[in-house]
RNA sequence: GCGCCCUUAGCUCAGUUGGAUAGAGCAUCGGUUUUCUAAACCGAGGGUCGUAGGUUCGAAUCCUUCAGGGCGCGCCA
């Protein structure tokens, strides 16, 4: 029930048809033409720009244009009363009671589907893959939670997504956890003392890695590298139960999960290569020397290299390390090879902002291995700076003293996190304010759309009326008051919120306007403090018109919460 | 030096493929509760949409220039 949409197909018909009539010519090119809301001092319903677009490929004047237009939907659509032209041939249309009626009981009707659409793609989101070396931290919330959330959007219209989560357990920075929990475990066992050496994490968390290790199993620990296979086995087992814990407790529930480790032993990363050697993507060959700052390691040798040149990156890609082993990318490509394998219509990954440079090349990877066939499509979220009474406070990694999602939750509670979380667009950094989130006022917008769900369960609640009720109306018993009016409009708008947030991939979108949907509510409540006749409740019963508002409020509001997977509590 | 993102009210930010007089919250000032949840609402002031050009009926939105801020620029992961 998106009536944009629907009006502007029959409108569009009804020009198409009668285009000789018009004297017009570029009648298939479209593009641009929407039918939309017009700014608040227009007392219309709906807006169009179609004439001046006509007028434009046809280059006659969009008013007279507009005046021919007009008079075909006078005759020809009944669901408009006043129709009118308006400044440079804007064409304004307004709805009769009986086409409002019929749109407000197909939204009933459809209920906890209204705003969707029908789409029928399936898509494979990456997100959160954070290494598995400790856990959570609050870098990582915000891309879990986008992920989700977007996950949760592409699902409500039909699409079917696959949540994947890419474990890194290869490479030297396992090596050095895994040694860590080792080293923990002889300082526990042996009271031999922990030194931090570089690039070892000191964390407290691996000490309690340490002692579940310890507890359950009776190994020796004589060797490192006589325990390593198993203590590998072990360690990572933990610290990924620590973040398949923490993402549960956000309300995140991945549906897959792929091992870089298996990639490798199941020989994936030499088959992609040895595909894309057959193109011109993948050759021997040098590099030149790092730009940035000067690095030790750096050697002029002959390795496989990936020429992302040609997909706009800087520079081209090593594919091979001074030894020869595989490059992080190189199986990162592999993971995309197989994920392209597994053909899906698209293929989304969502980055932190620390990983942007890492985005042309991977997704001209993709490009390269499915011959262009699936599109990688890579959303950076950029970084949350945390307050707390106002003030920032940084989280070092190093250290070993950052903030983990599980620190974060014990002071705040998912849904707010979830909510605040996506309270901006990805592209700008986020302000998350501790005390700000824990408020129980307007400035804490979580609050307030609960707030607002609240209310009108309070109205159902005094009344005894159950939530579930039936209502079908054939008539109005009067019009909707400017009030009703207005949040009506803004009811009407929700399938368009959700068709460009999907569009886009901008779930910020939806609790923006959840939130301007809650504030038309509260003010209209408002209002039955300065006037009785604007109470709700009216002599111990509800209005047809009220209870309709209520009841269009209620499917928009928790549909659209049921897509964040934020709660609506009944009492508050 | 290069790439990506950002620049809109004092502050933090919204703003569908270009649409009509650019919107919220906070802060400031002033008002509203014997009542269905005042944990709320109403009103006021506040703007050269970073700069300079361009494209056209029409630009915060598209193109170019410059300036400022963030992130990144490994044969780490």
């Amino acid at each position: 029930m998106n009536i944009f949409d629907s009006y502007l197909e029959e409108i569009l018909n009804l020009i198409q048809e009668n285009q000789k009539k018009l004297n017009i010519k570029e009648i298939n090119k479209f593009k641009g033409v929407s039918l939309e809301i017009p700014p608040a001092n227009f007392a219309s319903d709906l807006s169009s720009n179609i004439c001046m677009i006509l007028a434009k490929l046809n280059n006659v004047d969009s008013k007279k244009l507009a005046l021919k237009i007009k008079e075909l939907i006078t005759e020809n659509i009944r669901d408009f009363k006043n129709v009118e032209v308006a400044g440079p041939g804007f064409i304004n249309l307004s709805l009769t009671n009986k086409a409002l009626i019929s749109i407000i009981n197909k939204i009933i009707i459809e209920g906890k589907s209204f705003g969707s659409t029908t789409s029928n793609f399936s898509y494979n989101i990456e997100f959160v893959s954070a290494n598995p070396t400790g856990p959570m931290h609050i870098g990582h919330c915000r891309g879990a939670i986008f992920g989700d959330v977007l996950s949760n959007l592409l699902k409500f219209n039909g699409n079917k997504v696959t949540k994947e989560y890419y474990i890194n357990d290869y490479g030297n920075q396992i090596k050095n956890f895994v040694k860590s929990v080792y080293l923990r475990i002889r300082e526990i066992k042996f009271k031999e003392k922990f030194i931090n050496e570089k690039d070892l994490y000191p964390g407290e968390y691996i000490k309690d890695i340490a002692k579940k290790i310890l507890n359950k199993n009776k190994f020796k620990f004589d060797s490192f590298d006589e325990s390593y296979e198993f203590l590998e086995k072990e360690s990572l087992k933990y610290s990924m139960e620590m973040i398949k814990n923490d993402l549960k407790k956000l309300g995140i529930i991945h549906d897959s999960f792929v091992s870089e480790k298996s990639l490798v032993e199941t020989r994936t990363v030499t088959n992609a290569i040895t595909q894309l050697k057959k193109t011109k993507f993948v050759e021997e060959g040098y590099l030149e020397p790092p730009k940035g700052e000067e690095n030790k390691n750096w050697k002029k040798t002959k390795r496989l290299i990936f020429k992302s040149v040609l997909f706009g990156d800087d520079t081209n890609r090593a594919l091979q390390k001074n030894d020869g082993s595989w490059t992080y990318f190189a199986n990162d490509l592999a993971y995309h090879f197989d994920k392209v394998s597994r053909k899906y219509d698209k293929l989304i990954n969502i980055l932190g902002a620390d990983h942007t440079g890492y985005i042309k090349r991977i997704e001209g990877a993709v490009k390269a291995l499915s011959e262009e066939k699936t599109v990688l499509e890579c959303k950076v979220c950029q970084l949350v700076k945390l307050y707390k009474k106002g003030t920032p406070f940084k989280m070092s990694k190093r250290s070993g003293d950052f903030i983990s999602v599980n620190d974060l939750l014990n002071e705040v509670n998912k849904d707010s996190i979830r909510f605040m979380m996506l309270n901006r667009s990805n592209d700008v950094e986020l302000d998350f304010d501790f005390d700000k989130v824990l408020e129980k006022s307007k400035e804490n917008p979580v609050f307030y759309v609960q707030y607002c769900h609240a209310r009108i369960q309070s109205i159902y609640r005094t009344l005894n009326i159950k939530n579930k009720k039936e209502l079908q109306i054939n008539n109005i018993e009067k019009d909707f008051n400017q009030y009703e009016k207005e949040i009506i409009k803004k009811i009407l708008e929700w399938p368009k919120i959700v068709k460009i947030s999907s569009r886009k991939y901008e779930p910020h979108r939806i609790p923006i306007y959840l939130y301007q949907l809650a504030t038309l509510f509260h003010s209209y409540w408002s209002k039955g403090n300065e006037d009785e006749k604007f109470k709700f409740i009216q002599k111990g019963t509800i209005s047809k018109n009220t209870m309709i508002i209520t009841q269009l409020i209620l499917i928009v509001i928790q549909n659209g919460m049921n897509i964040l997977n934020v709660s609506l509590p009944n009492k508050m």
